[in-house]
RNA sequence: GGGGAGAUUCCAGAGUGGCUAAAUGGGGCAGACUGUAAAUCUGUUGGUAACACCUUCGGAGGUUCGAAUCCUCCUCUCCCCA
């Protein structure tokens, strides 16, 4: 993997990159679409490459270890022989499903014991076993094994926590580099910064992730539940710790405005559900404001979803239709809600980065972000 | 023609003397959703000058301190047998 620098924004951290890998280029600041389980909820890979231009997309080991299990995976040829997405393929480690999961598994100081959320059964998940199944799975970005801290999160806990997902990720770091990928192409591994939302603990953090020196770095532990404020804190400390040159990765953020506000601080990528999910359950982004597709005003709002939107579904199809199509729980309004926000998404990274190399990134940005907080 | 069952708040459907403006679903309305156990979850759903009062359980009367619940008549619906 390979990473570099087009453009610093002069006004603030923002910048634009180029993220290359085995499986194609990746322009930064990129949002990566959410694929827990080998697919993107409700869209087509066609879709995805097509209409949304989405450039990587995430999938989760835990889930597709649990389901189809890895030895199909590999008798597929790799993630993305399996899901027909040819394209660059982020797998998260499952340490977020040590906090998403924690009633139904137990960390000891060799990994974590998880209980499966479909049958029950025991799997054992320690570090050298998260990258050995990564391998598996093939992507091209594997993270790190670390343990995603709830919020609110004492400092006492966290700062253990902390030290046993770094001491996870010196064994991450070990194994990975005494491992081959599978399939003939380049995987590399991202550390993962914690400390919960106390500084000196992020600063630590931070600085044990930059003398990991690996080719790219994340920040996790957030977007659990904390105020956005403290989020923001703890990114810009981070950011500035973390080393300038290698892409940074802010796990699980966020809503279009945090993703704005945290590529001003430094931030290169991002994942989220939130563009699936709430598409899916009928909240819309657009570069107007929120809207949520449920309510009565749109019964007879026979304007398209977003006259903006260069979109095929956009210039299709009408607010009432799609609202028609929610209050009657037809699977077609949770699919046009999940590619209108991909699409918004991928649309508002890349006009970000057009605006970082343009120079007026602080300018567009102070005039587009209260117009998308909005809810209209 | 004979026999039987039933009519409850938008719908379905509980309730069979006071704890009932009335369970539970559905529908309606609103909210939530941030490295996905989520096409999910939560709240709300007679009216009003609203911690109270008014109207409501097919219609009209009656019994009772008190009725959706008991009695009488009426109207309508459904099922079975001819």
């Amino acid at each position: 993997m390979k990473f570099n620098i087009t453009a610093n924004d002069s006004k603030s951290n923002a910048r634009a990159g180029i993220i290359q890998t085995d499986h194609g280029t990746i322009e930064t600041p990129i949002f990566m679409p959410v694929g827990t389980v080998g697919s993107v909820k409700g869209i087509h890979a066609q879709d995805l490459t097509d209409h949304i231009k989405a450039e990587i997309i995430l999938g989760n080991t835990y889930h597709l270890y649990l389901r189809p299990g890895i030895d199909i995976i590999e008798q597929a040829g790799g993630i993305q022989k399996f899901n027909a997405w040819n394209k660059p393929t982020l797998t998260d480690s499952g340490g977020f499903q040590v906090f998403s999961l924690a009633h139904r598994r137990k960390i000891t100081p060799d990994g974590v014991l998880f209980y499966s959320h479909i049958d029950g059964s025991k799997h054992l998940f320690t570090p050298e076993r998260v990258m050995d199944i990564q391998r598996f799975i093939g992507a091209d970005i594997m993270m790190a094994f670390d343990e995603c801290t709830p919020y609110p999160c004492e400092h006492d806990y966290a700062e253990k926590s902390m030290e046993l997902t770094h001491k996870w990720l010196d064994r991450c770091c070990t194994h990975f580099d005494n491992t081959e990928p599978k399939y003939g192409y380049n995987q590399t591994l991202f550390p993962i910064v914690q400390g919960s939302v106390y500084k000196d603990l992020r600063i630590k953090s931070a600085e044990k992730i930059a003398s990991m020196n690996r080719e790219g770095n994340a920040i996790g532990g957030v977007s659990v539940g904390e105020p956005i404020d403290l989020m923001y804190e703890m990114t810009e400390i981070v950011c500035g710790i973390l080393p300038k040159d290698k892409p940074r990765y802010l796990m699980g953020v966020g809503t279009p405005a945090n993703i704005l506000d945290c590529i001003e601080m430094g931030v290169d990528m991002f994942d989220c559900v939130m563009p699936t999910r709430n598409g899916r359950n009928g909240t819309i982004f657009t570069r107007n404001g929120i809207m949520n597709m449920k309510n009565e005003k749109w019964k007879n709002d026979f304007s398209l979803i977003d006259k903006e939107s260069d979109l095929f579904a956009d210039q299709q199809y009408t607010k009432a239709y799609l609202r028609h199509l929610f209050t009657a729980h037809e699977q077609l309004g949770g699919m046009i809600g999940s590619i209108h926000n991909l699409h918004f998404y991928l649309w508002l990274v890349k006009e970000a980065r057009k605006q970082i190399m343009n120079g007026t990134f602080t300018s567009w940005k102070s005039v587009i972000l209260p117009k998308i907080s909005q809810r209209i």
